[in-house]
DNA sequence: GCCAACGTTGGC
DNA sequence: GCCAACGTTGGC
C-alpha cells in the first residue's frame, strides 16, 4: 500500500466536487516527475487531496479505483481514477505541515510545485492522527 | 499582485 | 550538452 498527495485548486476542482462527483479522471497532469507518480499508483493506495492557492490544506482522503492509463485527451500523458473516502475532521493546513518536526521532509515541504507527490506512512499516520484533534 | 523556485525550451 | 530565457506554479 502506497501513500500520495495530489493537489488541486479548489476553483477548479475540489474536494467537493469530488464527492459530488462520487469518483473523477484525474486529468490534466503536464510534468514528467508527476506523470512518474501517475503511473506508479496501485488501485487501493490511499492519497490525500490538498487543496492549493486556497486554503492551503490538505481537505480528504481518495482512493485509487483504476490503475493509469492514457489520457483521453492526450495520449502521452497518464490519468487514475480516485473516488473519496472520506473528509478530513480537521483538515490539516500548510502551515500545521510545517510546524511538525516530523512532517519536514513531506515533498510538499521540500518541492511545493509538484503536483502528485508520494507521502511516507509515517507522514500519513501523523497527519491522520493530527486531524482528530 | 508579487516573486521565488522550478521545469522546459531552444540557441549555440 | 550547456545554459539563458521563458513560462508556470503556488506561497506569501
Amino acid at each position: 500500500m502506497n501513500y500520495w498527495l495530489m493537489k488541486s485548486e479548489p476553483g477548479t476542482y475540489s474536494w467537493d466536487d469530488l464527492v459530488k462527483d462520487k469518483k473523477t479522471i484525474w486529468d490534466g497532469v503536464r510534468n514528467f516527475q508527476a506523470r512518474n507518480n501517475i503511473k506508479a499508483m496501485k488501485k487501493g493506495d490511499m492519497a490525500f487531496i490538498y487543496h492549493s492557492n486556497e486554503g492551503k490544506d490538505i481537505v480528504g482522503i481518495a482512493k485509487i479505483t483504476k490503475e493509469h492509463f492514457p489520457d483521453p485527451s492526450a495520449e502521452d500523458w497518464a490519468v487514475v481514477e480516485i473516488a473519496p473516502v472520506k473528509k478530513l475532521k480537521k483538515s490539516i493546513t500548510l502551515a500545521d505541515i510545517k510546524a511538525n518536526k516530523k512532517l519536514a521532509n513531506m515533498v510538499l515541504v521540500k518541492n511545493s510545485r509538484l503536483s502528485v507527490q508520494p507521502v511516507k506512512e509515517s507522514e500519513f499516520d501523523c497527519i491522520m492522527k493530527m486531524s482528530q484533534d
